[in-house]
RNA sequence: GCGGUCGUAGUGUAGUGGCCUAACACAGCGCUCUGUGGCAGCGUUAACGGCAGUUCGAAUCUGCUCGACCGCC
């Protein structure tokens, strides 16, 4: 993998990069859409490349668990398996670490609005999670299956993902809980810096013979850090000194815009100028022109397919419910400046009619405008930048 | 015409004298969702067919009435 940064702000961190991977190009700052199972959730492959969507992110925790990295690797990789030509990448299954853990417990996401921090909970230095371990060299889960034990660490992480054979992955971490206080977040970095050097030393430096894992993949380090900016900086910084080709930060970002941005600006201050930085799991359209001023080249965010499928629509005008019966008398497009096939070709009305009688192939309408509309969003942001103005 | 059964939110049901300020499911309306359960959660609207009576007290018992369904002439 190579990255190239071909123009970089004078009023922001922002800049405009370009990614090659063996499967193409990607042009960033780009947004990830997600395929955790090897499909994003309602559309074809060639579906979603219609979309404008450059890279998608597939998930090596479900991925292990369905349908195995072995029937994958033998179909020739994701790309091959799934039909989906350009680049790749394979979250580690840190996140997974706290969605099954502490944020099944607590009924958490990492987002943790306000009201979640007032009924006191909180993830204090020896909390467990009820479902899973949290080891010193990896996590026992609980296969949602057959309820097998099944333990995930650094090494089996990195061996699974050079089996998918995704163009990037990731290493191993613990996605920090929101609530997490100090010593806890302390604690949790000291574990995914150590798995991160495991993964730097376990992922294969020679080619496979089917051109899956070895030197062509790229290995992005996560830095984690919770919302204590000692903890970020440091985190950053270790991340930073070890061998990396690209890197991710994640974990919470605070419950407002004000504050990501602020965290963001550490990290990305004590990351090296010329590798490229991925943002897991962020990407509302209000925060897209904040994350990428941070100096974020790449971002994975469920919100325009997760949002799709509950009859939510992105549009000019903004979120858009079509559940709602007003949009029965709508005889127009999702959004009337979108060129996108959905808008072409559907108006409000019939999407609402197949959301209200259940049929999925509004969800697959939704879906393939909110991909649309959410890479023509980070097209014109790119656009700002080539013209200097953001 | 006679006999019987039954009328409870939009729909389907529960409740058979006081715990009914009437319950549940779905539908409706609104909100939440950021390294994804095509979920889920939260809030909210909305009903005892009608009229008399019995009773301290009626969705519940009685009478009449209206309506639906079934059976028989």
């Amino acid at each position: 993998m190579n990255f190239h940064i071909s123009r970089k702000s004078k009023l922001s961190n922002a800049r405009i990069g370009f990614l090659e991977t063996s499967h193409g190009v990607i042009e960033t700052p780009c947004l990830v859409p997600v395929a955790t199972q090897a499909v994003v959730k309602t559309l074809t492959s060639e579906e979603v490349a219609e979309t404008k969507s450059q890279i998608l992110i597939s998930n090596t925790f479900h991925l292990h668990l369905k349908p195995g990295e072995k029937i994958v690797q033998k179909a020739g990789g994701l790309h091959d398996f799934m039909n989906w030509k350009k680049p790749l990448m394979t979250d580690s299954g840190g996140f997974q670490v706290f969605s099954l853990g502490f944020g099944r417990d607590l009924h958490i996401g990492k987002m943790i609005k306000s009201d979640a921090k007032d009924a006191g909970q909180q993830v204090i230095l020896g909390s467990r999670p009820k479902h899973i371990k949290i080891m010193q060299d990896g996590v026992y889960f609980k296969s949602p299956i057959d309820g097998a034990e099944l333990f995930i660490g650094p090494k089996e992480s990195i061996a699974i993902q050079e089996k998918l054979g995704a163009d990037i992955i990731f290493a191993f971490d613990e996605c920090t809980p929101p609530l997490a206080d100090y010593e806890y977040t302390k604690n949790s970095l000291l574990k995914t810096h150590a798995w991160a050097k495991i993964c730097l030393k376990a992922k294969s430096k020679v080619a496979s013979a089917k051109g899956l894992g070895g030197p062509k993949q790229a290995l992005y380090g996560i830095v984690q850090g919770g919302k204590y900016k000692d903890l970020r900086i440091e985190s950053a910084k270790y991340i930073a000194s070890l061998d990396f080709d690209g890197f991710g930060i994640g974990g919470e970002f605070g419950d407002n815009k004000k504050i990501m941005s602020e965290m963001l600006h550490w990290v990305v201050a004590e990351l090296p100028e010329k590798k490229p930085r991925h943002l897991l799991g962020i990407g509302q359209l209000e925060d897209m022109e904040n994350i990428i001023k941070a100096g974020v080249d790449t971002f994975d965010c469920t919100i325009p397919t997760h949002y799709a499928r509950r009859g939510i629509a992105f549009t000019s005008e903004g979120k858009l419910n079509l559940n709602q019966t007003k949009f029965l008398k709508k005889r127009e497009p999702l959004d009337k400046g979108c060129v996108c096939n959905v808008c072409l070709n559907y108006k409000k009305d019939y999407i609402c009619h197949l959301l209200r009688a259940k049929e999925i192939t509004a969800l697959k309408l939704i879906t393939f405008h909110n991909l649309c509309y959410f890479n023509n969003y980070v097209e014109e942001i790119r656009g700002k930048i080539k013209k200097g103005e953001i």
